[in-house]
DNA sequence: CGGCAAACCTGCGAGC
DNA sequence: TGCTCGCAGGTTTGCC
């Protein structure tokens, strides 16, 4: 599920429920995520309250009032999700649980464990390791076309991995990469370093607005991606290319039968969609 | 530095 | 019906 947008839209779900609100009870259901929880997890993090809900990158920020910030990666399948009023039974993969002094329940459920949960204590996060080498938020005031071209210019690997690096550029994961290198008709092949001048215009204006018109849709909802509230994305609607091997690119309609549609081949191990027509 | 495979873990769909 | 295979939104590590 969750690349930047994804992780926007669940920190615009759950902020409403978290932000001011005390944590009653943190419950450590299966502490052997990624990583193994935080020592002392749910003593440390129940009695708190909730200052702020932020993101980075694809991680997700809950500042507490003591100075300490839960860093959380969502991973492949990662999902939070808030329940008010009624409460189901759990659910296989729950395996965090947040209890707000409003009676709602935040819950983490995970069925492949690639997340996990760290701890930052007060003054510590903008060094911490997961989060102080993460490159520019491209929806930023600190990210810019120039920016862009000065990131790539000594990168020599194609551009399809090198967006894909977090240091380079922050949030992009291997949906959003093949679409905005669609729509900016750059082939995913090409050597970053040899993007330039036009095309770093269309790259950084398809950045931005790609990743903006996910997050107005509430992201993607490839198989069951939910927003907290349990509603779904909709910007899997809008793919150009992602998962769409063999069919004509939205943009051509047009020589199918010479380039055979939308190509999936495979970067660093990577599914990686284009439209060899489109796409120089 | 670069690229690639494997590792972590579970679920799902396709094909036999 | 049931098995095996390949695939999946991420990231790190180790090996040429």
């Amino acid at each position: 599920m969750p690349e930047l947008p994804e992780v926007e839209t669940v920190k615009r779900g759950l902020a409403p429920f978290l932000e001011g609100r005390q944590i009653v009870q943190a419950v450590a259901l299966r502490p052997d995520l990624r990583f193994p929880l935080p020592d002392g997890f749910s003593q440390r993090l129940t009695g708190r309250v909730v200052v702020c809900v932020k993101r980075r990158a694809k991680y997700l920020l809950i500042g507490f009032d003591d100075g300490a910030t839960l860093i959380s990666h969502l991973g492949m399948s990662g999902r939070f999700r808030i329940y008010e009023g009624e409460f189901p039974a759990l659910q296989k993969h729950d395996h965090v649980i947040f209890k707000t002094d409003q009676g709602a329940e935040v819950r983490y459920n995970d069925p492949r464990r690639f997340g996990f949960m760290k701890i930052a204590n007060a003054g510590d996060l903008f060094d911490h390791p997961l989060i102080k080498s993460i490159g520019p938020e491209p929806l930023s005031d600190d990210f810019n076309a120039k920016k862009l071209a000065q990131a790539l210019k000594d990168r020599h690997s194609p551009i399809k991995s090198v967006l894909l690096d977090q240091t380079v550029i922050a949030g992009l994961g291997n949906i959003y990469v093949s679409e905005v290198l669609f729509r900016a008709g750059i082939s995913p092949k090409r050597k970053a370093a040899n993007i330039s001048g036009v095309r770093i215009n269309k790259l950084y204006n398809a950045i931005v607005d790609v990743l903006s018109q996910a997050i107005s849709v509430g992201g993607s909802t490839i198989s069951d991606h939910k927003q907290p509230s349990g509603e779904l994305g909709y910007f899997q609607n809008s793919f150009g290319v992602y998962g769409r091997e063999g069919a004509a690119c939205s943009n051509c309609n047009c020589n199918i039968l010479e380039t055979g549609g939308v190509r999936r081949i495979k970067q660093s191990g990577r599914s990686t969609f284009y439209c060899a027509n489109q796409q120089r």
